[in-house]
DNA sequence: GCAGCTGTATCGTCTTGCAATACAGAAGAT
DNA sequence: ATCTTCTGTATTGCAAGACGATACAGCTGC
């Protein structure tokens, strides 16, 4: 479930004073964007008055964009009479970011290769502020719901991903990031305290890699690379998780690591 | 690539006279969302000016949207200085797609297991008129890129996940469909013709799956299967596919259909 | 230095999105 | 049984605000 909401493009603030109210902005397509982010808390189909409820908007209002959106495949009624669920439109528009990003591209085929010599779960997440979103996904055996949908999202505060990618960020802008964090626990063992996340992100900057016993998930294993950009920033992580009941730590660590340091290089630019 | 695009939710014409002018109709969200959809002939960033070409809107108009589109997530420039590419907040609705669709929610589990089974590529397709579009996929070793990837769609008439699907339609909807299908060729064996692809599906139709050699990727067999909603009608098919290097069309039939099929009912509510 | 691109910014006009209002049908309560 | 409160859908007058012409600065290539 997500917990952290995304923002505007980074430093995109820098270039219009104030970016929501401009003339430049189109009020209008941001209530529709927000009809379609309803459905971001729901956990059933949601009728009109729940969308206008969850997106700030009139009921008419609603009416309208859901009107619209619907006949263009963007939203579509439930299948069981009540409601409206989002529409398969939305895949193409999934496609068209994971085609169109360079990183999605180099990534694959080394992940692959990773995921055939580890044989556990390999995933790519791509840094965004308070989170790492999970954009490839090869499965192992054993795996929840969650564990192989793409789009998932996990926060950067508690993960191997998030860890190896605040490793490699200066520390005022590490700061900030634990700062605006909303550090509720998954498990009984999610780090949540400051010094306690600083003090795993200096161990992996140390180590170059990030490594997360049952954070996220009970019994879950995971190791974070950083992926480096032209500049050195880290711009994604790449991550291998295993279950607790099969690996100890320490085998985890001699058997997955250096295999996962190399591809998290070859995929890097820096 | 995709080479057929998605229309209105099926029978939505039905409930409004002309969905696309009424008063119902909000023109600048039609407007925003064909900004978006621009990228979907892209293969590179795109300029402003080739969005507004493409989304067949006025400069101005794009440069308006792409910057409210920007603000909020949706779209971010290209990493190398020019154009702009997909945002990741794509994904956010990606995920409420996956997550809130019945079918998707109750053919996970049941694909991963299937999966362990025959140690092949076993994917879910959604059926969408005139295509069929990916919704999960999971991998089994060597794989392109194309064949990771959620929202990927090929098309109904030269896919076993298509033929499996027209297999359960009137004669009369399947008709209608290939009449509007553009049926270029993806391979030299890919069958274009009307009455070869009759044949197909009549041969589906007879042993409950589709069986598929050589027409989308050169070197492929793959199998697909119905699965049917609580009417009986079709909504989505079940794939096993492999390689014609490893199996005799009669191996891998032997060795899979009869797990997939039984799936396949699992999935199924009719 | 000119031509042709980027992306960004401003502004007056009149299109068109807004929200109040209404209605039919279903679900549930009493 | 009726009364209430949900669904989703439809109409309409008014004025908010989207439209698109226009302009400019910073590149790249010729």
């Amino acid at each position: 479930m997500p917990r952290n909401t995304t923002r505007a493009e980074p430093g995109f603030r820098e270039l219009t004073e104030n970016n929501r109210s401009g003339p430049l902005f189109v009020r209008s397509l941001e209530k529709a964007m927000q009809v379609l982010a309803a459905f971001h808390h729901a956990d059933a189909p949601l009728s009109l008055s729940e969308i206008a409820a969850q997106a700030n908007v009139d009921r008419s209002t609603a009416q309208r964009m859901v009107h619209t959106l619907r006949s263009m495949g963007y939203i579509r009624r439930a299948g069981d009479g009540r409601g409206f669920v989002p529409g398969i439109r939305l895949l193409d528009h999934t496609l068209d970011y994971l085609r169109l990003d360079p990183l999605v591209r180099r990534a694959t085929p080394v992940l692959q290769e990773l995921r055939k010599e580890v044989r556990e779960r390999v995933d790519l997440s791509l840094f965004d502020d308070l989170r790492v979103v999970y954009a490839v996904r090869l499965q192992s055996k054993r795996q929840t719901f969650y564990t192989t949908l793409v789009g998932h999202s996990v926060p950067s505060f508690c993960s191997s991903g998030g860890w190896a990618i605040l490793s490699r960020l200066p520390d005022d802008r590490v700061r900030d990031i634990l700062d605006r964090s909303d550090r509720r626990p998954f498990t009984p063992h999610t780090v949540t305290q400051i010094p306690a996340i600083l003090d795993k992100i200096a161990e992996t900057r140390a180590n170059g890699y990030a490594l997360s016993l049952n954070q996220i998930l009970l019994g879950e294993i995971a190791a974070g690379f950083p992926v480096l950009d032209a500049n050195g920033d880290p711009v994604a992580a790449i991550h291998v998780a295993g279950s607790l009941a099969e690996w100890t730590p320490e085998d985890f660590v001699n058997r997955n690591i250096p295999l996962a340091l190399e591809a998290a290089r070859a995929i890097s630019q820096y």
